[in-house]
DNA sequence: GTACGAATTCAAGTCGACTTGAGGTCAAGC
DNA sequence: GCTTGACCTCAAGTCGACTTGAATTCGTAC
């Protein structure tokens, strides 16, 4: 693959100089060197910058995303903690629903008070049975 | 409804008595007065503090969450900001059931690098397609 | 009446993931 | 050969949501 500049990387990827200055500096990516002062990228780091935009969007710190990659920075992931993590966001996504069907009953709702109608504590109920309230949280990106 | 004191409230519902200051100080939650020094609560802010874990939860932030009461303390949420929100956790689960999917594509696939794996490759390309990737990001609540 | 434990205040600290700013350097185009 | 503009470094700042710590004040039980 050809070799990038940052900026190239940058603007192709949507990723900041800043930024990538930042993954390099906590080894999350690395350049081939510089031309001049400018670092240089191999044209895969534009896949694996999809690859820690997925992990981010998937809730890991980057820490986490960092370990996954070998020496070589190629994916390098524990399977079963990928299935760990694939279950996870399974269960996310069921939370997720409930709070979405939250929502829309509440736009919906007519009556004066939320907290008097019947379907909306029933809702509620089901959030907590689903322990969507009280949880440790941890931070995972959102869209704006 | 019965008047809690700080402690119990943090007991019954697991947000610890920091936190609930912090939201007081805030705005978000308001105290009856006090006996002696202890912060008495009316039985109903266990159901808000539910719905500020459901609002954490949905990506909403304290700020947002505080704006969705009234001043009488009851949910008074603009309808349509909550269509709209709903509408994003929709698309948020089909960014989730993509991950999901690459995850355990990941964790079964047999071949030496996912970068050479076309049904890797085609995973990542339906997830850059739903703009899963290269998003401006925003924080919310996950699961440890 | 005094000791205890739980709550209080207030300022400051923490965490992750970046961004910002000041001051410096370099390759390319004119 | 000089300007330009994109890049560089390094330290410090930011943001939201809390937590921590030190010093203090109560109500209750003995």
């Amino acid at each position: 693959m050809r070799v990038l500049d940052i900026g190239e990387v940058a603007e192709r990827s949507g990723v900041v100089p800043s930024t990538l200055r930042y993954y390099e500096e906590i080894g999350l990516i690395a350049s081939l060197g510089r031309r001049g002062l400018r670092r240089q990228f191999d044209g895969d780091v534009l896949l694996k910058l999809s690859l820690i935009a997925m992990g981010k969007a998937a809730g890991f710190s980057l820490e986490e995303i960092a370990g996954m990659f070998g020496r070589d920075g190629r994916p390098e992931i524990p399977r079963d903690q990928l299935r760990v993590r694939a279950d996870e966001l399974q269960r996310q996504m069921v939370e997720l629903r409930t709070l979405r069907d939250v929502l829309r009953h509440v736009a919906d709702c007519p009556a004066p008070s939320h907290l008097e109608c019947p379907t909306f504590r029933k809702l509620m109920q089901a959030a907590s049975r689903e322990r969507l309230v009280y949880r440790p949280s941890r931070k995972s990106p959102r869209t704006r």
